[in-house]
DNA sequence: CACCATTTCGAAACCGGTTTCGAAATTAAT
DNA sequence: ATTAATTTCGAAACCGGTTTCGAAATGGTG
């Protein structure tokens, strides 16, 4: 052990500390702090008066090794997008299952696949901090380490996808899409075009599943060049997909992005090609993030409750923690169209 | 214990199934775990083989008790803001910041002021949680909480400040504020206004700052009325900010706002009023999140090297928990105008 | 082959809590 | 005042590792 951390050690008081001082044993003062019925009250105030005297806290380490609860739960997200928490609709989603967590008396630590420095899997990494369940947000539904997640029986709960194994929280994406197209087409729209967020999201494949339905419920004509399939939910690729769609000989005049940031890449091309949103191209994103108010037009979108998504996760995981009852629980929360500045009728 | 949790403990392979199965004594396993040199290579691999077979992962509360190392670092941002960690600046600098701490074996977990659903100091929660560091991203630095967590001797490393009791990471926030007003200067410019981050925040303060010195080198007159202050760093305040500026009977040419997401709702007060980024108003942000470059006008924004102050902050951090030099670093970061297309010369 | 130096290993104590179960102390009942 | 019932408390084992220090095994040497 390097001196540094040594000399550091701040030997924290324990409950033989405060055992020794009030003469119980480590045993009562064990059930002061756990709330046993069988110490009298004499007692326990004593012991809670030197405990806050001798500035006591309970050591979280030792608690979690006898009691198998580790009172964490481990934030897992794929790296892979390299959007990561950087994206908004995660830090949303984050923050407001934070606030909930927090509040039941969990502490979030990132669940990443290194642990110690060493390359692994997640459930390993669970098992080794011993986390008592997990959050999963946008998880690529092909990666085997994820799957293996699902089967390993720690209490997870997903969001943006619905595994039949786990407990899982959604949007209705396949609403969103419809929705949009309907508005689209209410316009006066016919040829439109989605970008569309891979199919190796859930998000995404549920957003291209709901365009190509409402496609066929609008009776339009379905167009393979009309839908361009990005990787990632970043504006980078909705650049770049707009630009793919703006090459085409027949350019759609209407288009539905699977995601905000998406959209807003798409604008930027729009306007970089000297073209006007929604003058020359309607478009319509999808998680109405705080950013779409305040961009110019300000975005036409498919809003998904962000904080509910988070803070129903951590109801449905804590308790799914805490309670026996074993039954996957599986919540699709409604979406909402924003109408803002970024879609015109055809002309 | 709820029996749920009781029934999924799935008693995981100890050091001492180990030993029993390979007929060494648990201090031998151990040894091996922990790279000790005496023990002869034939029982290394005969451990390490049975340990592989049996799926054996070592428990880190364990390990955490004993060595009084929990290889855990907690991150502890403001949480009044409201902003938290859905500022895209926080989110690219913890991204950054945590891929280097993985990378060296530390995980991550976030520190607030409750632990177990009760109220706490954040030291409370870091003894507790036994964290070896503490990565503190904008702190308001009037908050005695986190006075207190600078004084109780737990590595820290503050980020967008600069106390003299711990590590320090910040961009050059002065020198920032100095070019974007003689880039405005450049241009012609003579009124120019500031929408403030607030001065309850270091970043904020130092912009700030920043602004009233570059009024004097470059000979402008300063007028109260044209510093605007916002509290928080959001669009929101942002909008709100540029309202006030443009009621005013002799509004700005220019504007420099303390932060991008200011920045862009300083650019919708202008659009909605009416007017135009930037033939009425030139307006320069601070950060250069990822999105500046995607709006219309794409913004003119002085950009901090939010990956740099990430993996800097993350190397001070855990050397400061590894090393014995106890010298308290202090680094500041080079920040950079990035010119695009919100300012344009006064006409 | 005796002797000494190295290697290699393990007993035991410890980290800071929790929990079972029995004993002691107190109260209630006769 | 006894006895029975209830409270109140604590000894001890355990959770899964780490680390010190001494003993045993091995190797080398004369």
């Amino acid at each position: 052990m390097p001196a540094k951390v040594q000399e550091l050690i701040l030997r924290l008081t324990t409950i033989y500390d405060i055992a020794k001082k009030t003469g119980y044993s480590p045993t009562t003062v064990s059930k002061v702090f756990n709330n046993y019925p069988d110490v009298r009250e004499k007692t326990r105030v004593k012991i809670l008066e030197t405990a806050k005297e001798m500035g006591y806290l309970p050591n979280a380490n030792a608690r979690s090794l006898t009691t198998k609860r580790s009172w964490t739960i481990g934030i897992l997200f794929v790296e892979a997008t390299g959007a990561g928490i950087r994206h908004p609709y995660f830090g949303a989603v984050i923050e407001s299952f934070k606030k909930i967590a927090v509040s039941k008396g969990y502490d979030l630590m990132f669940i990443s696949k290194d642990v110690g420095g060493l390359r692994s899997s997640y459930v390993e990494h669970c098992k080794i901090r011993g986390v008592d369940g997990v959050v999963v947000i946008l998880s690529s539904n092909d990666d085997p380490d994820f799957q293996e997640l699902l089967d390993s029986g720690i209490p997870c709960v997903i969001l943006d996808s619905s595994p039949e194994k786990a407990h899982s929280v959604c949007s209705d994406n396949i609403e969103g899409s419809l929705q949009a197209l309907r508005y689209l087409h209410s316009l006066g729209h016919r040829s439109i075009a989605h970008i569309s967020g891979g199919l190796n999201t859930f998000a995404g494949d549920q957003r291209q599943q709901g365009y190509e339905q409402a496609l066929r419920e609008l009776g339009l004509t379905f167009r393979k060049e009309y839908i361009t399939s990005s990787d990632f939910f970043s504006m980078e690729s909705g650049y770049d997909a707009m630009n793919g769609l703006l090459a085409l000989p027949d350019p759609p005049t209407a288009v539905f992005a699977a995601g905000d940031l998406l959209a807003l890449g798409a604008i930027r091309a729009v306007q970089d090609r000297g073209l006007n949103v929604p003058g020359d191209v309607s478009i319509v994103g999808f998680d109405d993030i705080e950013m779409s108010r305040y961009i110019t037009p300000a975005l036409t979108t498919i809003r998904q409750h962000t904080e509910q998504l988070g803070s129903v996760a951590a109801e449905i995981l804590t308790s799914s923690i805490e309670e026996q009852d074993t039954a996957v629980k599986s919540v699709m929360l409604p979406v909402e169209l924003i109408i803002r500045d970024s879609c015109r009728p055809v002309t």
